[in-house]
RNA sequence: GUGGCGGUAGCUCAAAGGUAGAGUCCCGGAUUGUGAUUCCGGUUGUUGUGGGUUCGAGUCCCAUCCGCCACCCCA
């Protein structure tokens, strides 16, 4: 008995018309990166299991509960596929000393891997863009990395992207702050609801975001992570708000912004849009100025995001991105001789640039003009057997009114040329 | 991972215990060699999968897979 095959639960094939959507969108991503300056780089899709666990957070939801981690048969090697890419990059850039020649601007794009509960806009293997920039103290660089996002959604044509920003402060000031907290919120534990006693424990800021209306009155008189900060992280903030304000960017300062991985400091962002549910972060990133001394590396700053691909695509096509198709000829032919011939005038009009499809296969005139018609093609090449005989080619236009015409093949490339763009290019 | 809803033709959807249908798409013809319109004809199928109840199951029950929504979390 054959088993219908299924693709893996939560990964998604990308079928041809929404390839040519994200194939736009990673041109549009391409030359976005290249504007300002940042390199490309391509890890592993498989690490270390130790890596992630380092880098992101033992605690962390992802660690804890999401990784695709496995024991390798052949050596006993605890493998993962990746679940984000900052920790890799950081990696390679350390395991090569990258950064011995100052920092680096960088920039990754690929697919990730969460075992989470699949949903719209949330997969087991999803995409991600991502852009580090290491070694940099910021807040310049923050502020360009906002700068740039701002600019990518104006790219591809997204509106309604709203930014939220915060500061996390320094380790040091993230503590002594978590430290009140905790012992804010077990003064107060029998008012906790059970979700927020839940995360009392495991990670406390994550009770201030708590949507139960009866948990307003503890959250509100909660020690702010904001009056923890000291004049450095401050100023720092400050920063990075004075370079938005001068690019006009429009943000709120959201104290309950904390971001789910532990290696955050100071300035933490997300870009947000209601119109796709519940999975409305489209963009998330900040500074982790201690990830790279954690990994290994001599100590140095930096800051990244990462954006979603398929969030991202999602909203290109709610706001109708549709994608024409690229084909100038279609190639008619019907009889041996005529497909010699078809042979040789599509690769003459491919010497001359177009995109040509030639006819395969045994069809009817008929049906091959209705393919022809549905290929998008805006010339259709006939060749029969008089076309073949006579070593012609008839040319007939699919989207104007203009009459057949017929012409020797080492014309056929002028006369196509001709009618795409006119009489005059000759 | 928890809870709720759903799955019928390639696609969008009908059929509320009694013969599985429509539109679209695709194929052929009207046109002995010519497309998107028109007209005529034709195929859409293990009703997600596996069990069960019943004389009889797309329909009811159980399990399972997949999707959607919410929670959780994040991209």
């Amino acid at each position: 008995m054959t088993q219908t095959l299924q693709a893996v639960r939560g990964m998604n094939d990308v079928l041809p018309d929404q390839a040519e959507l994200w194939e736009r969108f990673e041109e549009t991503v391409r030359d976005w990166l290249a504007a300002y300056g940042y390199r490309n780089i391509r890890t592993p899709l498989l690490e270390h299991t130790v890596l992630f666990r380092r880098a992101i957070g033992e605690a962390t939801d992802i660690v804890e509960k999401e990784m695709y981690s496995f024991v390798d048969d052949l050596n006993g090697e605890h493998l993962t596929l990746r679940p984000e890419a900052t920790a890799s990059v950081v990696r390679a850039a350390v395991e090569h000393s990258l950064l011995y020649n100052g920092p680096q601007r960088l920039w990754y794009m690929g697919p990730m891997y969460r075992h989470e509960r699949p949903q719209k806009g949330r997969y087991r293997q999803f995409h991600q863009v991502g852009v580090e920039a290491l070694g940099y103290a910021g807040p310049d660089v923050d502020g360009e990395l906002l700068l740039m996002c701002a600019r990518l959604w104006d790219d591809l044509g997204l509106e309604g992207i709203r930014l939220h920003i915060n500061s996390l402060g320094s380790l040091p000031e993230r503590l002594a702050h978590r430290d009140a907290l905790v012992r804010y919120l077990e003064s107060r534990a029998a008012e906790l609801d059970a979700d927020s006693q839940r995360r009392l424990r495991t990670n406390p800021l994550r009770v201030l975001d708590s949507k139960n209306p009866e948990m307003q009155p503890i959250i509100t008189g909660a020690p702010r992570l904001l009056d923890f900060l000291g004049p450095e992280s401050i100023q720092h903030f400050d920063g990075v708000q004075a370079i938005l304000k001068d690019a006009a960017i429009p943000y709120t300062v959201d104290t309950r912004l904390v971001r789910g991985l532990d290696y955050y400091n100071l300035t933490v962002f997300e870009w947000i849009t209601d119109r796709l549910g519940a999975q409305g972060t489209v963009c998330g990133g900040g500074r982790y100025d201690g990830l790279i001394e954690q990994i290994g590396g001599k100590p140095a700053p930096a800051a990244g995001f990462a954006m979603g691909v398929e969030r991202l695509i999602a909203l290109m096509r709610d706001e109708g991105g549709g994608s024409g198709t690229l084909v100038d000829v279609y190639v008619v032919n019907q009889g041996e001789a005529a497909a010699r011939s078809a042979f040789r005038a599509a690769e003459l009009l491919r010497d001359r640039g177009f995109a040509v499809i030639q006819h395969c296969g045994d069809a009817s005139f008929k049906s091959q003009m209705k393919r022809a018609d549905a290929s998008g093609a805006a010339v259709a090449v006939i060749i029969g057997d008089d076309e073949a005989a006579a070593g012609e080619a008839g040319i007939k236009p699919l989207r104007e009114e203009r009459g057949q015409s017929r012409i020797a093949l080492d014309r056929l490339a002028d006369a196509v040329s001709d009618l795409l763009y006119g009489e005059e290019s000759e």
